[in-house]
DNA sequence: TCACTATTCAACTATCTGGTTGACAACGAC
DNA sequence: GTCGTTGTCAACCAGATAGTTGAATAGTGA
């Protein structure tokens, strides 16, 4: 349904069990049945997983006669942090702005209990 | 289901209307009203990303007489930056690494020998 | 008190997800 | 060719999710 690829590398991650393979890839390439041996699932269990993982571009599999080993392409992860970075750094910043009117208000005058501050967003 | 906290914020944000929500209230706090207004969906629905987003912990919400605006929790996207910061270095190291051992392999492929071998790759 | 506004809760439905099992495709070895 | 290994595909099931509508709650204003 939701098929932009920022969301499904965020949905692809929203599984420990799919984050915890990305961690075994990171230390190395691995094939489909190594990285299933952690788990007591089954074996097509994980094939979907590295699915969902190849789907979101965390991934990408080769040929190796019957394997097909796993890799990691850690470029995609600079999608998220970018989106991340992007409006922590918006939030941190309107943050400190706050701070910076409160300290001015506080420093002025105090006429009146001042209602409440909910004013500026309206997009 | 999954429960732990970091899969929570990763399958919040793997919603495009959430993600949309955040970047909206990194711009400054809104109603859940003021939330709903550009999308087409219920008011309810709306509700209830909200809720997931809270549940992330991702955004809190205060009182202002019968409205409950809603505040970005920068804080949390920490938490998805070292996860990922991590795997990304690590797969970054070890690429470099690969990289180094593939340079020696081609350097000691074609003089008769240049000999000082590096230890085996990564396994 | 009543009416209004803002928001949540409860119940229901359709779709998605993660797991299962069984069949089968690709490949190397015999 | 046949066998064992490695992995995928298809069908199915249970539980979660995202949406709906209708009722309930909480606060404001008259």
């Amino acid at each position: 349904m939701v098929d932009d690829h920022l969301s499904r590398v965020f949905a692809a991650l929203a599984d420990p069990t799919r984050r915890d393979m990305v961690a075994r890839l990171a230390v190395g390439d691995a094939t489909v049945g190594e990285l299933a041996e952690p788990y007591d699932v089954s074996f097509q269990a994980v094939s979907k997983h590295i699915k969902v993982l190849t789907d979101a571009g965390l991934v990408s599999q080769s040929r190796d006669a019957q394997r097909r080993p796993c890799h990691l392409e850690a470029e995609v992860f600079d999608l998220m942090t970018k989106w991340i970075e992007r409006y922590r750094q918006q939030a941190q910043e309107r943050y400190e702005r706050l701070d910076a009117v409160l300290a001015e208000m506080k420093s002025a005058e105090q006429p009146a209990k001042p209602r409440h501050r909910k004013q500026g967003a309206a997009s």
